[in-house]
Order: structure tokens, then C-alpha cells, then sequence
DNA sequence: ACACAATACGGAGTCACACTCCGCTTCCCC
DNA sequence: GGGGAAGCGGAGTGTGACTCCGTATTGTGT
């Protein structure tokens, strides 16, 4: 059989300015947040911007790029997860935990992924499609059990995880507002063991 | 005694402009949200650039003008709450939603209002460190009586009324995760009545 | 009523960033 | 190693934030 669909094979120069591309905004976005300029990117990774916007077309494209390996790595936490954890309330939880991490990865994060969430054309949008069915999964086990409010859905546990990562953006290092927060928000959803 | 040293008196051209500048602002930020062209409103008021910013130096400024009048109303509720509602986690309540309603005035409003948080030379910030203030009353009384979680304080209460604001943003019509986000919260903060 | 500071205005100008377009280079396959 | 497709660079365009200074408007003292 062939490669298969999906990998046509890149020319050599187009798959190295690509992840030359990707290794720089890395670290640029690490610095300076997900809205520093596209165009300082391209200046750094020492090519044009018409190469950069080639590549990805928008500031989401790149971002989701970005996001992809951490994606597998945060999938992978849920599979330990699901494995290891009899208690499905502390197995949402610890789901939540990962998914606030995974937002918490560049500054200003929150944003595009709240965004993408009612563009569906994002190409950040599959993506949060696939947190909130995970989410959704690990919530309506805990309802089964009693152990989560029925009247939430997956979906706002993930805008809630997105809001708590909002406000954490902007957080003083020595405040404790995030973890209150978290705390306040895991109080709300859960119902504590019998 | 003079007028006090309040007010020095305004040209009257420059108060004309000011007011005039006011009105549109609250338009165009109610059409657009608060993240539109300054340009714009200098154009659609009639004015230069340059007077815009020489009243309103910054977004933040002209937005904290903005909010000042809805600021003395808030405040009013406020008194109210504190009237007529013997029940303190109701009134904790009723408080936080009169925040929200305040911080939905615009669209985008909660991104600047959570930056001037953490930036006391905003002039949002001291709007801001008021209704942290209020907020803690209100929550030490509900706490007094063990209506409400001990280890929250008031300003995570604000933050998370941001946050929940914050998502509301960009909600579907249709969407009543905002609702449910709010529920989350409460249920968070709340101890239900023995 | 008038002149003359003082004050405020307007808009052209600068800078930074997003994003495009096309002549030229590089690659890959035969 | 030749030729056509694929990709590249960077100059160019457009928009928005924000400044600067010559000009117009205002209030006051005479």
C-alpha cells in the first residue's frame, strides 16, 4: 500500500521552513503570548511573512499547529486517567486539571480557544469538539454515580476550565485567586461522597 | 467659598466635545464592543484624533468615563440590596449579579476590567478596587452567619463574576452555558441555609 | 466693543502590524 | 542537466494607535 491520504510528501525546503517555523513561534509565543506579531516571527525564523502566512493562513492555524503535540500528550493523560482512577469525581477532576494545563500552556490562550468555540470554521474549533466530548465522557460517568450535578454538561465544565484559565492570565504570581477559583468552580460541579 | 477644586470650569467648547465624544463612544462600543477604532468615534463624533486623546488619553480612560454613570447606578443597587434583603447569601447574590450585569454593559468589557486589576495606574483600577470592597462586605456578612465558603474572599468573587462575564461575551444566543456557569459559581461559593 | 493671551482643535504625519502579490529561486523527476 | 511545478522573499497596501504643531476659538481685562 502507499503513504496513504494524508501525507502527500512536502518538498525538503517547505517541511523545513515549516517546523523551523513552528520551533520559533514556540518559543516566541512562550515569551510574549499568543498575540505577539506574526510578522516578528517570520523576521526571526528568517523568512518572509508571505512564507509564514502560507503556512498558516491564520494566527489560529499556527496556534492549532502549536497545539498539536501537546494535544496527543494531553490525550494521553486522559487514557492514564480512565485507566487508574476508580473515583469518578477525582477522575473529572484531574481530567479538568490536565485540560487547564493544557490552556495555561501560552499566555492569552483562552482567548482564541473561546473563540473557536462558536466559529466552527476555527481550525481550533475540532479540537475543543473533542475536549468537551472527553469532558463529556468523564461527567456523565461522575452523574451516574451521583457524584457530579446533574444539571451541568460538558461543555460549560470546559468554559469553566476556559474562564479559570482567563483570569489566571493575569494574575499576580504570589496571588491565590486562580487556585480559589478552581477551588470555588470544583465545589460548584461536585457533589461530595456519601 | 469658591466651587471647590473639583471642578475649575471647562471652555465651553471642550465640555461640548467631551459630551458629544461620550455619547458616540457609548454607541459605537454598544454596536461594536469596546475593542473598536478609536479613529472611528473621533470621525463619527466629528473631531479630530488629537481631541479624542487629549480628553480620553487611553481606551481605558475613555471606557472608565463611560462606566462612570452606570458606576452611581450600580452603587444604588447596591444600597438597595443592603435595605431590603435580610438573607445574606441572597443578598451576596443579588450583588455579584448586579456586577455581572455591570461588567455585560459592553461587549469585551471584562478583558480591560481584569487587566486594571493588576495595573493600579489604570484608571479602571480603582472602579475596580471599589467593588472588590463592596463585595467583601457583602460576603463577610454571609460568612458571619456561615452562608458562605470561608476561604473565598471578595476578590475572587470579582474575578469570577469577570470570568463568568467573560464568557457570556461570546456565547451563542441560544447557549445557556452562561446560565449554568453562574450556577456552578454560586453553588460554589454558597452554603445552602440549615 | 476690542484686543490679546491662553486654551483647545484638526488633521496630516509616524509607527507598527496584518496580510497580499508577483518576479525569482529552488526542488524534483525524467 | 533541463524544464516545469512548487515554494520563497520582500516590497507593497491598508488599517488603527497615537503625536505634533499651525490655526481657530474662547474668555477676560480694558
Amino acid at each position: 500500500m502507499t503513504a496513504g491520504t494524508s501525507a502527500p510528501r512536502m518538498r525538503a525546503d517547505k517541511e523545513r521552513n515549516r517546523s523551523h517555523i513552528l520551533e520559533v513561534a514556540q518559543e516566541f509565543f512562550s515569551e510574549e503570548g499568543v498575540s505577539g506579531s506574526l510578522d516578528t516571527i517570520a523576521k526571526r525564523a528568517g523568512v518572509g511573512p508571505g512564507t509564514l502566512y502560507r503556512h498558516f493562513p491564520t494566527r489560529e492555524a499556527l496556534i492549532a499547529a502549536l497545539l498539536q503535540a501537546r494535544y496527543d500528550e494531553l490525550f494521553d493523560r486522559r487514557d492514564v486517567i480512565e485507566r487508574d482512577e476508580p473515583d469518578t469525581a477525582r477522575a473529572l477532576e484531574r481530567w479538568l486539571e490536565a485540560l487547564y494545563d493544557y490552556s495555561t500552556a501560552f499566555d492569552g490562550l483562552p482567548e482564541p480557544l473561546r473563540v473557536a468555540l462558536f466559529e466552527e470554521s476555527s481550525p481550533l474549533a475540532t479540537t475543543c469538539e473533542n475536549f468537551i466530548t472527553a469532558t463529556e465522557g468523564f461527567l456523565v460517568a461522575a452523574q451516574r454515580e451521583n457524584r457530579a450535578q446533574e444539571w451541568v454538561r460538558g461543555r460549560d465544565l470546559f468554559l469553566g476550565v476556559l474562564a479559570t484559565a482567563w483570569v489566571s492570565g493575569a494574575v499576580l504570581a504570589d496571588d491565590s485567586s486562580a487556585a480559589v477559583l478552581q477551588a470555588v468552580h470544583k465545589t460548584g460541579w461536585m457533589i461530595p461522597a456519601t
